[in-house]
DNA sequence: CTGAAAGCGCTTACAG
DNA sequence: CTGAAAGCGCTTACAG
C-alpha cells in the first residue's frame, strides 16, 4: 500500500479521539441515516475540530454510489456565449449542491471523445453536453447508464434529452430586424459549412431574405470559424470582392467583433457603412463600440431547467425548446444606445 | 449498500470473462506493476471489449492515493486573463497527463474557501491558487499537505511557493511607454485599493510618472473593480471632472474596454482625444478598435513553471518571476496597426 | 441511540 | 507469470 505520506486524518482517528464508532462519526457529519445523542454528536463535533479532519469525498462516492458531480462538455469555451452558459450551468449546480465539472474540448473531436470518458470514468451523476460538431459520442454516454441532457440540436431519431432555442427562427429573426431598415444587399458570415448550427443559423437568414423579397447572394456567404479570426479573415475575403454588402449577419459575437476589426483597418464603419447584427450575444455586445444588435439566449433559465431535468426521475427523454431574445444595439443602424438602455424583444 | 442501478461492468466481470484474477486485469490496465503473459493480456483486452467495461477512477484513487488531478482556484474566470491562464494550465496539465479541475470564486471570498475545502476533498494532488483578495487561505492548505503554487503576490513572510510577473516594473514599463509620447496629463484606473495586484500597478504607474517629472494628480486617480462596468463607470466619473487627462492606464485590459466604450458615449476617441494603454491584455487587445497597447505575461511558460514547481520534490518554496511583454498596439497613439503586425518588446 | 461488519471497485506486496 | 488477500476511507443495513 501507499504510505500515507500527507498528514491526512482519517474518520478513525475521528472516532478514537470522541470514544465512538466510525459509524457513529458518519451519522454526524451527514446527519443520519441513524440518529445521535447530542452529548455524543458534541464530543464528535470537537474531536472532528481538534483533528482537522476533512471527509475524503473519494471514498464517500465509492461506498455510497453518488459523486454530486455533473459533467459538461462544451467544444470552446473560449466562446463567450459558450463560457457564460458554462457559467450559468456551473451557478446552477452550486445553488443544488453539485458540483459543475467543466470540460473543454478546444474544437477537437478527439479530445471531446477522451474528456467523455475520464467525466464517465469519474462517475459523473450526470452529463451536459455541447458537441464540437454533428457526430457526438451520445451512444458512448447512454451505453453508460449516464442521464444526459444535449444543449444542441441533434439527428432528430435520437432518444434524447434535448435543451435549446429554435437558432433557425432566432436567426430568421433578426435578419428580419436587419431587413426591415431597408438594406437591400445583405451577406451572412456562417459558421463551420457542415454544422447543424451552422445550417441553422444559414436557413433563418434565408428565410428572412425570402420573406423580404431580398435576392440572397451566394457570394456573400461566408464559411468561417466561430472565433474572432474567422470573422476577420471572412471581412478580408468579403473586402475582395468587387462589390460589398451593406448589411451582414455574423454567426456569433466573436465574428462579429472579428469582422468589425478588419473593417476598421479599411476604413469602413458600422453601422453607417455596413450594418451588421449578430447571433449569441453576450454581456460583451452591449459594450462593444458600437453596441451589437444580437440573438441573446436566456442561458440563466435553460441552465435551471437544464439541471431539473437532469435531476428528473428517469422517464421519457424530453425536447426543451426556449424563446429568444432580440437586443437592438447601435450595429444594425436604427439607434445610438448607451449602456443600460438597450432595448431587449422577448419571442 | 447501494444497488448498482447504472450498468456497470466491474474489474470482477471482466476478469471472470477473461478467466483470470481480478488482479492480472489490473496488471494489464496499468501496464504493470507485474508482467502478463501476451496470450493472457490478449484474453483481458477481449473480455474488456466485449463487456464495454470501464474502470473507476474514484475506486483507483482511493486504492492508488493519487488523483492525478491538480486544482485551480482563480478570483474570477469572466477576466479574460484569467480565462487565458486558466486555459495554458489546463493545456499544461493536459500534456502532462494530468486533469485540472477549475474553481471560480466569483469574487467572493466565502466561496474561494469553499472551492478548495471541496478541491482538498477531491484530494486533488496539487492546487493552484490565485486569490480574491490579500488574505488567501494558504494555512488551510498547507495544514492539509498539499502541494500550492500560489499565482499572485502574497506577504512576503509565508512559505510559499510563488509564480508571477513583476506588476510594478511591468506597470511602470508600459506607463513609460506611454509618457514617451509627450503626454503631462495622466490618470489611471486602478482595481480595489485594498489588493495588491493594484497597489503594485498603481506603484509603477507612479514610479513612471515619477521618472518623467510628470505630476501625479490624485483626482484622476479612479478605483474600479476589474470588469467592464467597472472600467465603465470610473470614465463617467472622470467625465464628470473638470479638466480631462491627456492619456490613460487602464489596470487590465476588460477594464480598458469599458473605458473606451464609456469615453465613446460621449465623442471621445482613442487615441486622438485620450491615449490609453492597459495591463493584462490578451489575443483580444488586437482585435479591439483601436487595437490595445498592452502588458501581457507569457501565459505558457508561466503554465509550464508551474507545472513543473507543483511536481518537484518537496523542497524549499520557490519564488519564481518571470518577465512580461510589451505590445504596441493603437491605443496609446504611437502607430496604426494591423492584425498579426503588433510589435511586441521583451523584457 | 450505538457499533461491528460488509461492501463500494480498485492497487499491490507477497507467496507461489 | 499468476492469484488470494489486505487495504484505501467511507456508507449503511442490521443487530443490539
Amino acid at each position: 500500500m501507499i504510505k500515507n505520506t500527507l498528514n491526512r486524518t482519517t474518520r478513525a482517528d475521528v472516532a478514537r479521539e470522541a470514544g465512538t464508532s466510525v459509524a457513529v462519526v458518519s451519522y454526524v457529519i451527514n446527519n443520519g441515516p441513524r440518529p445521535v445523542a447530542d452529548a455524543t454528536r458534541h464530543r464528535v463535533l470537537e474531536a472532528i475540530k481538534k483533528t482537522g479532519y476533512r471527509p475524503n469525498s473519494l471514498a464517500r462516492a465509492l461506498a455510497s454510489g453518488t459523486t454530486k458531480t455533473y459533467g459538461l462538455v462544451v467544444p470552446n469555451i473560449a466562446n463567450a456565449f459558450i463560457a457564460s452558459f458554462a457559467h450559468a450551468l456551473q451557478q446552477e449546480a452550486l445553488r443544488n449542491g453539485m458540483v459543475m465539472l467543466l470540460g473543454d474540448a478546444g474544437d477537437s473531436r478527439q479530445r471531446e471523445l477522451e474528456l467523455i470518458n475520464n467525466l464517465l470514468s469519474q462517475q459523473v451523476d450526470g452529463l451536459f453536453y455541447n458537441s464540437v460538431d454533428r457526430h457526438p459520442y451520445i451512444d458512448v454516454i447512454q451505453a453508460s447508464g449516464t442521464p444526459l441532457v444535449m444543449l444542441d440540436r441533434v439527428e432528430p431519431d435520437l432518444n434524447v434529452n434535448i435543451l435549446r432555442v429554435d437558432e433557425q427562427e432566432a436567426a430568421r429573426q433578426v435578419t428580419a430586424h436587419l431587413l426591415s431598415h431597408g438594406y437591400e444587399d445583405v451577406g451572412i458570415i456562417c459558421g463551420p459549412i457542415e454544422m447543424f448550427n451552422t445550417q441553422d443559423r444559414l436557413s433563418g437568414w434565408r428565410q428572412a431574405l425570402a420573406e423580404a423579397g431580398v435576392t440572397e447572394h451566394p457570394e456573400w456567404i461566408f464559411p468561417a470559424s466561430y472565433t474572432r479570426e474567422g470573422g476577420y479573415f471572412a471581412a478580408k475575403q468579403m473586402l475582395k470582392g468587387e462589390r460589398l454588402p451593406r448589411a451582414l449577419f455574423a454567426s456569433n459575437e466573436t465574428q462579429a467583433i472579428g469582422c468589425i476589426r478588419a473593417l476598421a483597418e479599411h476604413n469602413i464603419t458600422v453601422p453607417a457603412q455596413i450594418a451588421l447584427v449578430c447571433f449569441n450575444g453576450t454581456e460583451q455586445s452591449a459594450f462593444h463600440v458600437p453596441s451589437l444588435t444580437t440573438v441573446r439566449q436566456p442561458v440563466s433559465e435553460m441552465a435551471k431547467k437544464a439541471l431539473a431535468m437532469l435531476a428528473a426521475p428517469k422517464n421519457e427523454a424530453q425536447l426543451c425548446e426556449f424563446s429568444h431574445q432580440l437586443e437592438i444595439g447601435e450595429s444594425c443602424g436604427c439607434r445610438a444606445g448607451k449602456i443600460g438602455k438597450n432595448e431587449t424583444y422577448h419571442y
